[in-house]
DNA sequence: GTAAGTTACTCTGAAAAACAGAGTGTGTCA
DNA sequence: TGACACACTCTGTTTTTCAGAGTAACTTAC
């Protein structure tokens, strides 16, 4: 019924860390970046290239503390746009890896 | 009982075109280099550049045709650590996307 | 109260990966 | 025999990934 679409895993979410970094806040619901870094095991500029391109897609947003006296603290979540590739990229998935899942 | 494991997804295998052809041998068994194309719509240099990859990874095999009245043709198949690390990569995969798949 | 350390990032540069298109050799067919 | 297709392979460019150094704000230890 379909086989039409070409069957493309979305290239911001199929890899790696970026595949964890947003199962991770799927069911975390947010996160801050030292969580990330430690949920990842991934080094500080690694893991701000990888926040940089999920921001960049419009999959994650950040939400920086406002709290003057805190330290600037920024939360990281997925948007309703990052939820809803995510979703596509696990029918995606299933398609690709039919059955055996 | 396990969660001690760092979780990660095999970088030969989870990357967009990787994956399909990997999952594509897992069912179709064998290829050549014009069926990969074709089922993965890819350009011949970027064909070439992944299954290089998955050569260099062992997880594939080349196998040229002997007959000499043939055009030299090749056939693709995964080797029994391709298959494994493909299993091993599901399971991963399963855990890192729990129940979602 | 200030030096030392920690937290929370950001930036830079290097190394590796992904990709397109041109190139090569062999065969087919009009 | 000349034009074209097939089956790759090679080269060079762009993009991605990554580590580690840098910065700024806060927080103890002395």
């Amino acid at each position: 019924m379909d086989a039409l679409s070409p069957i493309e895993l979305d290239a911001v979410l199929h890899q790696p860390i970026r595949t964890r970094l947003a199962a991770f806040l799927m069911t975390r619901g947010e996160a801050t970046f030292t969580e990330l870094k430690k949920e990842l095991s991934v080094t500080d500029g690694n893991l701000d290239a990888h926040i940089k391109k999920l921001l960049a897609a419009n999959y994650l947003r950040a939400q920086k503390t406002e709290d003057k006296t805190q330290r600037t603290q920024t939360i990281y979540k997925l948007t309703a746009k990052g939820k809803g590739a995510f979703e596509n990229y696990l029918e995606t998935l299933k398609r690709v890896l039919s059955i055996r899942l």
